[in-house]
DNA sequence: TTAGGGTTAG
């Protein structure tokens, strides 16, 4: 049952529809334009005869939304109305469905009405897509589907066998009930002769939309895939477009890219057109799993075949760039969306606001938030938490104090999110005890801890050096059933690793072991960087004693490292890296960090060498090295350890001089940057910077602080030419 | 016909 048009309600891109979803439904929804309201709700209300309830249903209006007893009146139809209500609008639709029985071939020409009115405050505005009598008109053939229906129902309940699908395609909820009990059949057992048994047994012929239904309540790829494959070979089946996508989508997630690039093009070769979610969803799909090349391939592929991309196109690749650092990326997908005819909407506004914050242009996320608000878009909960992390993490204290309170005011209560975000910023900032306060504010808003929150506390403590108030906090969550997870873990071994208490971290790691929590690349991030000092061997074999049930590669790779010289290190270190491909960038990095740091700390500058080289093929250091402009050259250390900083900035000083000689053109201005360091505990007093700093002196370099800028070393291009060919200078460079 | 896609912290 179809609706052919809507109603519109449109006051800042929100929009109210009434639709008929199904015969059994009426289906009335607004969106989007009350800054300070955003959950959904839904009510279903009794309704005679044939159309079995009501649903008004608002994903904007929590509390308000209403829809009245439907009557039957003496016209022979119902009438009742729908009406969302909130603090600055209402809009409510007068319905009324005729309920005549009529032929199928009558219907054809005379169609059944459904009309609907728009009532609304006088600041704002309904306008109607097709006409302007707010009248929407569905085709119905009325009450002569219900006798079969019950029917059919009936027959579920009892057990007996099912009419074929085709016969009972007029109830949604005979629907419903025919996907779960497929769902039933496929979660009872593993994917075999027995399913396929009991699904034959069911005799039904599933359309395409039951067959996407079952697909997209599937856990298990493999049995998605069988069913999927199971529904294909049925007779008179076709997948449509819809379920090739879901199940495009279901092999993404599992990164099984083999069978996705096989189903694709099956689906090209049976003759089944992608749609723009089908693409949207291999972009999100090879994005996830870092193929980030394969993802602009697809959207450049696109272009090609004719589909244009949309916002979603431009808000996936918008925000995948911006995970993996590639932020001028992001905004250049960002300008080609608004040059397409998109502007931006909040979801946009919200990634491109963190994009800019992720970036380190604060000013510029700012700048964005504003205009966002002048444009009318009311930023969502999530803008609100992004903004607030951004200026919390850059010190703007007073900024993010007066964000929250202006979400408060919007109407919006804090989430787990924004808890978790004014603890971290008080844990960091040395008040990790008004942490545990808000920690306990959110309890009293109904929220309840979860592990990752229960483990920013035990993480808190441990970086604060109390290992007694972290291991508490662990047991906390043990005590209240919380199960712990492997980041808790690793929070816990880092608070005992920062005391040398190698006793308590082996504890730790045993308990992982035993809880069947296998170590991740994170806990060898940990105990790689731990490995320092004196104590430097003892953190080593602690780190190699370390096992999962499955070895992880970190595992295998340090042992062949640090255990006897291996005969081809390069090789060997981009293999690793490739079995990370599907690590996060940013769990990736802090490992090379840590890695490089180590090798140089240990005298292997050689292997720390070829570790950045790779990491760099990798593109795990986008902003690394970069142009400003053609004659501006930079190389940015800003968030790296000391060993990585310095071996970085040898090898880029390198690479520079390779292009220089390479294009016979000497820059103007070469940039190496420090900031304020990562390590650094009081600000302006970096320990890059002076790690840096004492390199370039004891070589005589041209470089020199400039202006106010305390951490950015400068040099003109010609003197740092002559200079990276001075004998003592090349000795240093070559390793 | 119905349905399918993108965001924040740890």
């Amino acid at each position: 049952m179809a609706l052919e048009t809507n109603s519109y309600f449109n006051p800042r891109g929100g929009e109210v529809k009434v639709s008929h979803k199904h015969s059994s439904q009426i289906y009335c929804q607004s969106s989007a334009f009350n800054p300070g309201i955003s959950l959904a709700g839904s009510q279903d209300i009794a309704f005679p005869g044939d159309y079995q309830h009501v649903e008004a249903r608002s994903k904007v209006v929590p509390h308000v939304h209403h829809a009245s007893d439907f009557k039957k009146n003496d016209k022979d139809s119902f009438h009742g109305s729908a009406s969302c209500n909130s603090s600055q609008s209402r809009v409510s639709c007068l319905v009324e469905i005729p309920l005549t029985t009529v032929s199928e071939s009558r219907l054809k020409e005379k169609k059944s009405c459904l009309k609907g009115k728009g009532k609304y405050d006088k600041n704002f505005k309904i306008h109607c897509d097709r006409d302007n009598d707010h009248h929407f008109r569905i085709p119905t053939n009325g009450a002569h589907r219900a006798q079969h229906k019950a029917c059919t129902i009936h027959q579920l309940r009892d057990g007996r066998r099912l009419h074929s699908a085709t016969n009972i395609s007029g109830s949604m909820s005979v629907k419903k009930e025919i996907v779960e009990r497929v769902c039933d059949i496929l979660a009872k057992r593993e994917w075999g002769q027995e399913t396929v048994q009991a699904l034959s047994d069911l005799d039904l012929n599933l359309s395409p939309f039951q067959i996407n239904e079952v697909l997209k309540q599937q856990k298990d790829t493999e049995r998605a895939l069988s069913f999927f494959n199971w529904a294909k070979d049925q007779r008179g089946y076709k997948h449509d477009a819809h379920t090739y996508t879901t199940m495009l989508g279901i092999l993404g997630r599992a990164r099984n890219f083999e069978a996705l690039d096989c189903l694709f093009n099956e689906m090209l070769r049976e003759g089944c057109k992608p749609s723009i979610v089908t693409y949207n969803r291999l972009i999100h799909s090879y994005g996830r799993a870092n193929y980030l090349e394969a993802s602009r391939n697809i959207f450049n592929h696109m272009h090609t075949v004719g589909c244009k991309p949309d916002r979603v196109t431009y808000g996936t690749l918008i925000d995948l760039h911006t995970k993996a650092g590639c932020h001028d990326t992001a905004v250049g997908f960002y300008d080609m969306m608004q040059q397409a005819g998109y502007c931006p909407d909040t979801f946009t506004y919200s990634l491109m606001i963190h994009c800019f914050g992720k970036a380190g242009k604060l000013t510029a996320a700012y700048r964005l938030f504003c205009e966002m608000v002048d444009q009318g878009y009311p930023p969502s909960l999530v803008t609100y938490n992004t903004m607030i992390d951004h200026f919390a993490k850059a010190g703007k204290f007073d900024m993010a104090m007066k964000l929250y309170n202006d979400m408060k005011e919007a109407g919006y209560r804090p989430d787990q999110v924004t808890y978790s975000i004014m603890m971290e910023v008080l844990g960091h900032s040395g008040h990790v005890e008004e942490a545990e306060l808000v920690l306990f504010e959110m309890e009293q808003a109904g929220w309840t801890a979860d592990a990752p929150i229960y483990g920013l506390m035990v993480d808190l403590w441990g970086k604060s050096g109390n290992a007694e108030k972290a291991v508490e906090w662990f047991n906390k969550m043990i005590h209240s059933g919380v199960k712990a997870n492997v980041p808790a873990c690793n929070s816990l071994l880092s608070a005992y690793l920062r005391l040398n208490s190698y006793n308590a971290a082996r504890e730790v790691l045993q308990s992982m072991s035993k809880w069947g929590l296998d170590p991740s690349l994170q806990t060898y991030t940990l105990l790689l960087s731990c490995c320092k000092g004196t104590e430097q061997q003892q953190q080593i074999d602690l780190m190699l004693s370390l096992k999962g049930r499955i070895e992880h590669p970190a595992h295998t790779f340090l042992c062949s490292f640090l255990t006897s010289e291996p005969s081809d290190t390069r090789s060997l270190i981009r293999h690793f890296f490739d079995c990370m491909q599907f690590e996060e960038q940013e769990t990736k990095r802090g490992f090379a960090d840590s890695l490089i740091d180590f090798l140089h700390d240990s005298g292997l500058k050689s292997a720390a060498g070829h570790v950045w080289d790779i990491v760099v093929e990798k593109s795990l250091y986008p902003r690394a090295v970069t142009d400003k402009t053609p004659h501006h050259w930079s190389v940015n250390l800003h968030v790296m350890s000391i060993g990585t900083a310095l071996v970085a900035l040898l090898r880029t000083l390198v690479l520079f001089k390779e292009r220089m000689v390479t294009s016979g053109v000497a820059p103007e201005r070469v940039y190496i940057i420090t900031g304020w360091g990562r390590r650094s505990r009081v600000a302006g007093a970096s320990l890059v910077k002076h790690a840096v700093e004492s390199l370039l002196n004891s070589l005589g370099s041209p470089f020199h602080i400039d202006g106010a800028n305390l951490g950015c070393f400068v040099s003109k291009g010609k003197p740092l030419f002559q200079w990276l060919t001075e004998p003592q200078v090349e000795q240093v460079l070559v390793f």
